[in-house]
DNA sequence: TAAAAAAATCTAAACGTTTACATTTAGGAG
DNA sequence: CTCCTAAATGTAAACGTTTAGATTTTTTTA
């Protein structure tokens, strides 16, 4: 009753010795039927529930991972985290989650003391792409999954999402529509989402023989604001982009504000492509079309990725995977000629 | 190197017995310096991380609290999560994260995982309120503090929003706007949220002497179909509200949609207030009016009473917060008469 | 300089499991 | 009925800490 009862009593209480008891307990078989069921009766009758904490000292593992994210408040990583979750469970592991708000300094604390809890692997977006810091993670043959972020000073397992076709598919989807004067409002250069989101955009042009044009390049920095900006600042061009084309979820919301200010018609004088799907896009009139990750794709690889490691421990040489984000086609893209086929001069591949 | 240094290895090394190590890590003090930085060398030398799970063991406690939510996708809990990981944090505490996805199996599972663990106390968004299932955890004495859906059976530490003050404030803001045609798109009335953010509606109406209209009244179930019907169902009457209040966000999201689809001036034709802010809220235009939870500080709170209960083991009886929710005025809301004052006729309190 | 007091350090016993290995028991075979 | 084998159960030694209480060392006092 007192919330105390521990292998021992259970023994005593069943009349067995405490090994009976932890074979039951384990099921591990060579126990008769008889004795097992007396033995369920006192740990029932006792409220009895096993000591994680002595049972890890013995056998090493703990059946629990460690996530780390770096923004909890970002809907990407609720969704990964649940993805994780559920494959997790079915291989009988529990994940644990911590956020670090984006401070190195943070998740150097919370590694640390995810290798005290003995946890069996850990997955992590890091916030701190270097990765010098996992390095006693590593040292303590824990294995590590680095997801949508990848890690540079050590060759982990890495699953993220395939930002080159996914703003390819977009910017051509555009093209197809008969769209030439396609923007781009590109996220930050010095960061690895940003550099490859813009190289589709770039290779779409390209490959679609429309030249790079650089007034149509907005640098932004993945910030609500500088979508705003942009979407100023190509309204002020002489001659206005027919569609653009944005990096990410919170430029496309400044983005779309802007244009609401502007008063630039969202899907007649303007279409739109935005990356990451976002709550309001089906809020929108006309609704945005988006680039979608596989959020919980993503999660449940990462999880599966990692269970591998932590049955084998041989060393497997480093594994990256990439995952193809999805083209929601909604309303927000139209035809350049929305009367006329296009002229097709240029949409020879 | 070999990441498997223990206490004895260090004490080896520095010449000392594991005794004086153990000190040295807990900072217990009555260690001479001297020695102490022998030790500390021998630790980084052998990068030695202390065992939770032996340490656990001897000493109780782990300086963990686990956190269990119903839904991890829902925006809300994450703020909840990050108000308490802060406080937690502070307080040399570490928060472990689990989501039920509103499955009380699931939920009695966790449960039980942190049992085994040791978690310090639990706090929690229970998915059964109910609360039977909460009794081991009671049973082994560990403290147990319920946000924002309290539990019947057992007398825990409860944190709440205050929803009648806060649909009250909504609903009375609207008044004194001058509008006497007040709806409501009520949560369900078998939940919590639901009744009370009905009972603040009908006592600011009460109070301020209009009398309850049944027609005013659409019976939503917090999912956003329903109010996408109930703002068609209020569109449809005789004699159509001027304004509107809904009950939770994603009813207020449907809301509004039906008010674009039917070209329902918002802002102009119908005034709207909801409760609980979401991300369209600002995006709108006009913006919404909302009432907002204080998330972050439900969760500071939540950890604060946790661990008062865990220092404090005396038996101090249940204790129950209501935080109040704040209004958030922005401008889906207007005066009943802009040009004119209202007849103030039933305006007396 | 010796004894007393204070400070630093050590020894050894838990904590609650798991698990190799030893022992007992049950059930047949002879 | 005895012996043998296999199955069931028991014994005891870890696992890596923390922490009383014992012991040693250092400092203070006379």
């Amino acid at each position: 009753m007192e919330g105390k009862a521990n292998i021992q009593d259970v023994a005593k209480r069943a009349n067995v010795s405490i090994a009976t008891v932890s074979r039951v307990i384990n099921n591990q078989g060579g126990v008769r039927k008889q004795t097992e069921e007396r033995i369920l009766k006192a740990i029932k009758d006792l409220g009895y529930i096993r000591n994680a904490a002595a049972r890890t000292m013995k056998s090493k593992d703990t059946k629990t991972i460690g996530v780390i994210v770096p923004d909890i408040n970002n809907p990407f990583f609720p969704s990964v985290m649940a993805g994780i979750e559920q494959k997790a469970r079915e291989k009988g592991y529990f994940a644990i989650l911590s956020s670090t708000n984006e401070s190195p300094v943070v998740e150097q604390e919370i590694l640390k003391n995810f290798i005290e809890r003995g946890v069996d692997g850990v997955i992590i977006t890091t916030a701190n792409e270097n990765g010098d810091h996992l390095k006693q993670v590593h040292e303590q043959g824990i294995p590590i999954i680095a997801v949508d972020r990848s890690i540079q000073y050590y060759d982990v397992d890495t699953v993220l999402v395939d930002n080159v076709k996914g703003s390819y598919q977009a910017v051509q989807h555009m093209i197809l529509q008969g769209h030439e004067k396609i923007a781009i409002i590109c996220g930050p250069q010095n960061t690895t989402p940003g550099r490859e989101r813009f190289i589709g955009y770039k290779k779409a042009l390209e490959d679609y023989n429309l030249k790079l044009d650089e007034r149509y390049i907005f640098q932004g920095d993945f910030g609500e604001r500088s979508g705003y900006q942009g979407a100023h600042q190509l309204y002020s061009l002489e001659e206005r982009p027919t569609a653009i084309f944005s990096s990410n979820n919170l430029m496309t919301i400044g983005c779309v504000k802007a244009m609401g200010d502007l008063d630039w018609k969202l899907g007649e004088e303007i279409s739109f492509f935005g990356f990451d799907d976002v709550d309001i896009a089906t809020f929108l009139n006309p609704k945005l079309s988006v680039v979608s990750r596989p959020m919980h794709a993503l999660g449940e690889l990462a999880f599966q990725l990692l269970h591998e490691r932590i049955q084998f421990k041989d060393p497997v040489p480093k594994r990256e995977y990439k995952l193809s984000p999805e083209l929601i086609i909604r309303e927000s893209c139209r035809l350049r000629y929305p009367n006329n086929s296009p002229d097709g001069q240029s949409l020879k591949k």
